[in-house]
DNA sequence: TAGATTGTTAATCGATTAACAATC
DNA sequence: TAGATTGTTAATCGATTAACAATC
């Protein structure tokens, strides 16, 4: 087997193919390591390295080719097939999602959202919305590995749960309590493991404020 | 000087602090550094050489007292303070952004948002909304340093530039575009560093998928 | 060919982990 | 004291960077 590929590189592999996006709108045809690199901010050794990991080549005068590329990361990244997701939470970020016009143009769709509130069931932006005591079912019967937790933190521990019984492996957590996939797989008894990705907009803004506050000290005193 | 803090470091710290706030109001006095490792899902010796890196020690049989660390936290993050940030962008984001409680529960004010469109300049959320030829000389006379920007991608790049010459330093970067800090200061002619922190929920969706899809190829193959 | 760019190997760097002496 | 936990040092791990041979 290759070389695990980092969650680091994933990431960037998805930024050099919006990058790439807008250079084929834009008429272009080759591109050079140092091109993407600069795109993104990083060395063009970066992009060669995590090319040559998911066995991209290029033309050792002539760059890579942008036709080729798209298609490959895509492939990667595993954008050819619809992505199903599900959500939990029909609150005010819970709906800003149902509404987000964005996820659509990227092959994603939530499938079906959830909440216990009466008042929310029956649908929103063509999103059917259920009773949350609906949730396991259906994400065992559509087979749903990704899902989003927007409920409020009081409920996310128990709501989370759920979704790990019933065989959400990816979670995008927009609660404030920490998740740990502590369980077991209920069936076969392994270890079984999710990943949880934290949306946290406060936590990013006091990161911000910390590193802008330590750059202009450590600049003022040099 | 001290080693620098790494941004993985501040991370974490922010972290304990939820953690440790919870803790507190469930009425608890100490805390040991496994603790504080299971809570964010890290080894106990992180939790101790981050505390070290800052300088905050414990009690060798005793471990932490939660009413020491707290606040110790809160200044090394810097919360103390009230963080003063402006919202470029009025559209469906930024205006669920005027809208987030959360923000201000956490010492966030949202001082002034700004919009090109005539229609949404008034105010929204008690933050009054500003036009964006206005932008440049607010941030300057109100000294502000971080800004989230929540504007249509194509106009990102320039309202990036405007935001940068008047000297916002920390970027929340909601549009897809890849921000790149080339430019010297406009007064001395230095280096001047910013910070561009992206959120892009579509992408860590497509991560989830990427990693989960991993995930449960590794798991079937063995 | 000469020049430029890839692909890969080795060196460096930084962060995490392990281990353990100090000590409450 | 004995047991437990900190604080720190050294070892490991992984990712980034530098360098350069291969070659178009």
């Amino acid at each position: 087997m290759a070389d695990a590929i980092s969650e680091h590189i994933i990431l960037r592999l998805a930024r050099y193919l919006r990058v790439l996006q807008k250079l084929r709108s834009l008429g272009f045809v080759k591109v050079f390591s140092n091109n993407l690199g600069d795109a993104i901010g990083v060395t063009p050794a970066v992009v060669r390295k995590d090319f040559s990991m998911i066995s991209i080549t290029g033309n050792k005068r002539g760059g890579y080719t942008i036709d080729y590329l798209i298609p490959e990361l895509e492939r990667i990244l595993g954008k050819r097939e619809t992505q199903n997701v599900v959500l939990v939470g029909c609150g005010k970020i819970g709906r800003a999602l149902m509404e987000y016009q964005e996820f659509r143009k990227e092959g994603i769709i939530i499938k079906a959202a959830f909440d216990v509130d009466e008042s929310r069931i029956g649908s929103h932006s063509d999103i059917p919305v259920l009773h949350t005591e609906k949730l396991a079912d259906y994400v065992v019967e559509n087979g749903i590995r990704v899902g989003i937790l927007a409920v409020p933190d009081t409920s996310a521990a128990s709501v989370f749960e759920i979704m790990m019984q019933a065989g959400i492996r990816g979670f995008l957590n927009f609660t404030t309590v920490e998740l740990k996939c502590s369980g077991k797989c209920p069936d076969d008894g392994c270890e079984s493991e999710c990943i949880v990705q934290n949306v946290n907009i406060s936590l990013e803004i006091e990161n911000l404020f910390y590193l802008v506050n330590l750059k202009s000290s450590l600049h003022s005193s040099t």
